[in-house]
DNA sequence: TAAACTAGTTACTTGAAAGTAAATTCTGGA
DNA sequence: TCCAGAATTTACTTTCAAGTAACTAGTTTA
């Protein structure tokens, strides 16, 4: 039960007993070991998002894990706290990488469309990736209240980002006008949606499924023409 | 390991005795004693089900739904046969309620786009309610096999419907030329996702997101009409 | 009224998986 | 060459929820 777990790859500073040691200095390159090690456990979380993704969080045990990478279930605990520790850091990861991702896009600049655009790309090229799975095939609710709520934070930055990216495309006059909340989520799902039915060995790639879904939602589901809204409204004929 | 369990509401063994109940007849009424039972049944799967949409299957015990019906755990496995043929139940009902309403739609006739219309909208309205919102939330993974494949059968149903629609749409021309598989997974993927983030509470009514949701499909993100980029291409004739 | 079924309870067994303690093997450096 | 700490194992405890057995109180009906 010492207090002290891991402390992740902190320095840490020396107290008394470490004085054998010679205060080894922070500042030197990581040794291989400890590169090793953040392998290893890196080793363990994308194992285990793959697994949750596939089979579910609760019927994945540690065994399996532990199986799958030949070791045994106490060497987990080695390089993890417990099972939920797992879980919150495979979802974090993606959760980075989509905030990563959305930094990016701004960075790179031009119009509130282009933006939008480049982020929708980013989102869909993670949903399709173990961590960016995790992401959205595990409910909140799965993960512990200390971790959940800073969870549906970062969850709704993302969310949000959308949103502040539609709006300003609609003052821009490039997007639709719209409520971007709804607008916004609309995007998100059917983009999340893809993580849910994608399967790489599919017949399709997953640049051309992005390509695609990316195309369906700007243009949308209505022919594109010169008439309004309510398009094509014939009635009396019945197709067979 | 009495390979007998419960055998549902088969009248079980006591062959010779049931002679002296003289073959009441199954072709009057459902006595009232029968619809109460079913009605409790109905009682459990709708509680289950909203107590998995809340808290997630596995973090849903059979004491806890019991506890919510002020029962004890042993009634619910007099109305149901285990936990798992809860989840499968709820699944199903979810999964019926959505085939019937595309079937509805489908009799009401119109073109193509307004039967899409109408099954957008029918399966928008199901997805807020428990047992749509079950369909969705519950991973295939999570039901055991014999299940998970006749689960999986209806669903790739309802996607075949909706890509259908799509794909004669776009004959008809008043759908946007497309991939009508990658389409009716944008579509179903945008409106399942209103179940995972929809809350009665807030400020929205459901009928106003569905509205909203179907409009920012049907139009898309981009700006109709006029819009820069690669709007409106139409070659040759335009849709009446 | 008693037989027989319905609906429910209490009190238990069971099994699976999380998590832990303590022993063991491996490895790099003085 | 030996040792200290890193890495991993074996063998265990614990917990929790699913599922069951066996009894009981009500209700119908013959």
């Amino acid at each position: 039960m010492t207090a002290e777990h891991k402390s992740g790859a902190q320095p840490g500073k020396a107290r008394g007993a470490q004085r054998a040691r010679a205060v080894v200095s922070p500042w030197g390159a990581p040794s291989a070991r400890e590169q090793q090690r953040e392998a290893k456990r890196n080793a363990v979380l994308t194992t285990a998002a793959r697994m949750f993704n596939e089979r579910g969080f609760h019927a994945t045990s540690l065994d399996d894990i532990a199986a799958s990478l030949n070791v045994t279930k106490p060497t987990l605990y080695y390089y993890v706290k417990n099972k939920d520790e797992i879980l919150l850091a495979c979802v974090n990861k993606g959760l980075r990488m989509t905030l990563d991702g959305i930094e990016a896009s701004r960075q790179a600049g031009g119009n509130a469309l282009d933006q939008l655009r480049a982020c929708m790309q980013v989102y869909a090229e993670i949903v399709v990736q173990p961590f960016g799975m995790c992401l959205i095939r595990v409910g909140d609710e799965e993960v512990p209240e200390p971790s959940r709520t800073e969870l549906r934070r970062m969850k709704s930055e993302i969310d949000l980002a959308f949103r502040r990216l539609v709006a300003r495309g609609v003052q821009e006059g490039s997007i639709a006008p719209c409520d971007p909340k709804i607008m916004a989520f609309v995007i998100a799902g059917a983009l999340s949606w893809i993580g849910r039915w994608y399967q790489p060995e599919g017949s399709y790639s997953a640049q051309q499924v992005i390509e695609q879904c990316l195309a369906a939602l700007l243009g949308g589901v209505l022919t594109r023409a010169s008439g309004p809204k309510r398009a094509a409204r014939k009635s009396g004929r019945t197709p067979s």
